[in-house]
DNA sequence: TGCAATTAGTTCTAATTAGTACTAAACTAG
DNA sequence: CTAGTTTAGTACTAATTAGAACTAATTGCA
């Protein structure tokens, strides 16, 4: 058995940890947490969704979504509304206020990233991308 | 300003994300977190270190670090011992039971985490790893 | 030497996290 | 059509997480 591979386990956690260290100081200075951005960003400019199709796209799982969106509510960003083709789920959006914060923090927060990945070409950002996937592959096999 | 550094931002999260669904039930049914596993992994073997050594080479932080060693110490996996150089700080070491757990779970866990990376050459492991730290570097500079 | 700055670790808070069990609604096969 | 199964979302638990404020010990510099 090899354990070359731990390294790029090592690895793997510390660009996690150095996204998310660079990311969010960004984020927390607008107020949010990188989850709430993460649901903010996604609903926005999107009509409404589900709690399960929102958990996919962000890849938060449901039991967690529950709470992130509750604390969302709360602030009265997001609003749900009930399903009329399926009285089990609900349809969230971004209320007004919502969409208003969206379109403050969402350009601004990118901004922030490219002065992160402006250092990477094209080539570099597709290579990187793919090494991603391949290693994702890798877990779910 | 270019936006196309989303899908690696995604590949990373998916990535980390299954890398830990892969990993964390194999621990779990040996009745470990990661966070766990990691910090008895890295004291397996090795003298005595202090909480901020440990907390560097298992990448969690020291507020983090506290409560984890508490609930490590409290099953008697680890222990304390004052450290004569430097009254602010302790030396942490694996007990017998905390050693004898290391020697079944490490190997154990190894073992599981190659059936994911054998599907990988030893050059795409290199590759892997490199580009992991390419991504690391970008976000502290 | 003695005071200021740093360092090690704890404490506290708010949030996220996975996972399990649960409720209610919708679907499906016979 | 109806009983069993699946699905959507909530409730709950235990653990981790970052961050900030704090205590005590040490170091450094003037």
């Amino acid at each position: 058995m090899q354990t070359n591979f731990l390294p790029v386990l090592r690895n793997l956690v510390s660009a996690y940890q150095a996204f998310e260290r660079y990311s969010a100081p960004d984020l927390r200075s607008m107020g949010l947490t990188m989850t709430q951005f993460d649901v903010i960003a996604t609903l926005g400019n999107q009509p409404p969704m589900t709690c399960k199709e929102l958990g996919e796209k962000t890849l938060v799982t449901k039991g967690t979504l529950t709470g992130v969106l509750e604390r969302l509510e709360s602030k009265n960003i997001l609003e749900r509304k009930l399903n009329p083709e399926d009285a089990r789920s609900q349809m969230i959006g971004l209320t007004i206020e919502g969409q208003k914060l969206f379109e403050k923090v969402f350009p601004a927060h990118l901004q922030h990233l490219d002065k992160a990945f402006n250092q990477l070409s094209t080539k570099e950002l597709a290579e990187l991308s793919n090494a991603l996937q391949t290693l994702t592959t890798v877990f779910n096999k």
